[in-house]
DNA sequence: TTTCTGTATTCTGCATACAGTAGTTCGGGG
DNA sequence: CCCCGAACTACTGTATGCAGAATACAGAAA
């Protein structure tokens, strides 16, 4: 007695049709807030004030709320019981721990993705980095700078382990905000590009090690680039 | 005219004296659900039920849900828009991935904790470990498992860096029920213990490569004891 | 009998209302 | 003049109410 069509029918839409996914309002509020904290516009410290922010966005308290719990577990804000949440505000001493993670996750991943990444993923990044340097030549630097975060993140995902890509993710968020103001100085800049040309060369070659070192350097150089754009 | 006590003075509690920390309703909520999944009494798959849940724990909708978010940013439950909340299922492949995340979080926190922790944090791990010893001696399972998870924990705290363990913590929350229902035979069991105590022993004698090897060795371990435990 | 469709019910998503607490201001006393 | 205290204000924390979507159910048609 068993079905043609299983109740899981509803999963396996006709081919060609898109599925329609509406966005609940505090997952919009969620996307929102992440972006006004990464541009500056709620810069760190600032409190978040529930009534205001709400009004500003056009949204009730209730999504807001749960949009910062969010957040908070993301570690971009902090909430101090019964005064409300607050943009988070990252030490030195926080910008160190989270890029020695991001390398050794940025590394493993290295070494996963040229093991076993398909053909087709190595070419899409290596795509992402041509036009990325087109951007470098052109000097929009807001443009390079989201193709840069988007690069790392791609080779991340490359190794093929989801949750290794998720945890980069939250983790390169936190420190968003600050690479963006950061990569101020050309000279910086341009080592910065020289790293990356280096980093593709080696992925597309699937030299693992080679990829690891490259990694390693240039997280270790950004640290230095973001001391100066902080101090 | 600065003030001899600054603004700051609150943060700044007489030493010896504990801060008084009422715990707000949505995190006294988000700490019972976290056990009742680790716990099984929400099992994999099923859907909360804001009422229902609700009402048993005595609270309302609106803290429930925003402890909701918070365990869905954490990934321990999965939203589905307008349909409400379910317990994550974890498949072998994601087990596996959350295991390798966590091998390369712990090999790093070795080479840390090895170099800078101090030695009387270390002298603590080492405690643990014998108390936790007994508790294998006396076969207490569950006091051995919150226990042995803690030893991992406090490895990856000795490092000194906070985000590195915070990243630590949380995925091993995801998968601390499985191997909550994991370690069940008896020779897995033993050979789990042997690999803890040469995990110890490194660690005591600093020996960063000797404790990265067992730790890797460790998880690959734990990944077979896992595997036969869902099948 | 089976399938499709219209309807009822249940539950989520969001908004609003209420209560409690931290910060502030103003008045009085030392 | 400074310090202390009380009332006030503003905001967070929690509960409840309402609208819409999803599911379950029942009846009709093939």
């Amino acid at each position: 007695m068993h079905k043609a069509a299983p109740a899981g029918a509803a999963e396996q839409p006709m081919e060609g049709v898109a599925r329609i996914t509406r966005m609940t309002l505090h997952e919009a509020v969620l996307n929102q807030l992440r972006d006004m904290i990464i541009e500056g516009k709620l810069p760190p410290g600032m409190r978040i004030n529930e009534g205001q922010v709400g009004a500003s966005l056009g949204v009730s308290r209730t999504p807001l709320r749960e949009a910062i719990k969010t957040l908070a577990s993301e570690g971009l804000v902090e909430i101090l019981p019964a005064k409300g949440a607050v943009v988070r505000r990252f030490s030195e001493g926080d910008i160190a721990e989270i890029l020695a993670v991001l390398k050794v996750l940025e590394q493993a991943a290295a070494r996963l993705a040229c093991g076993r990444a398909p053909e087709a993923e190595i070419a899409a990044i290596a795509d992402l980095h041509a036009r990325m340097m087109q951007l470098y030549e052109s000097g929009d630097r807001l443009a390079y700078f989201k193709l840069n975060q988007a690069i790392h993140s791609a080779i991340v995902r490359a190794s093929g382990n989801a949750t290794l890509a998720q945890t980069h993710e939250q983790l390169q968020a936190r420190i968003r905000r600050i690479r963006f103001v950061g990569n101020e100085k050309p000279e910086r800049w341009a080592g910065a590009v020289a790293e990356h040309e280096e980093m593709i060369a080696a992925l597309v070659a699937r030299d693992g090690d080679r990829l690891v070192e490259v990694l390693g350097r240039h997280l270790d150089q950004t640290m230095e680039r973001v001391r100066d754009a902080v101090l």
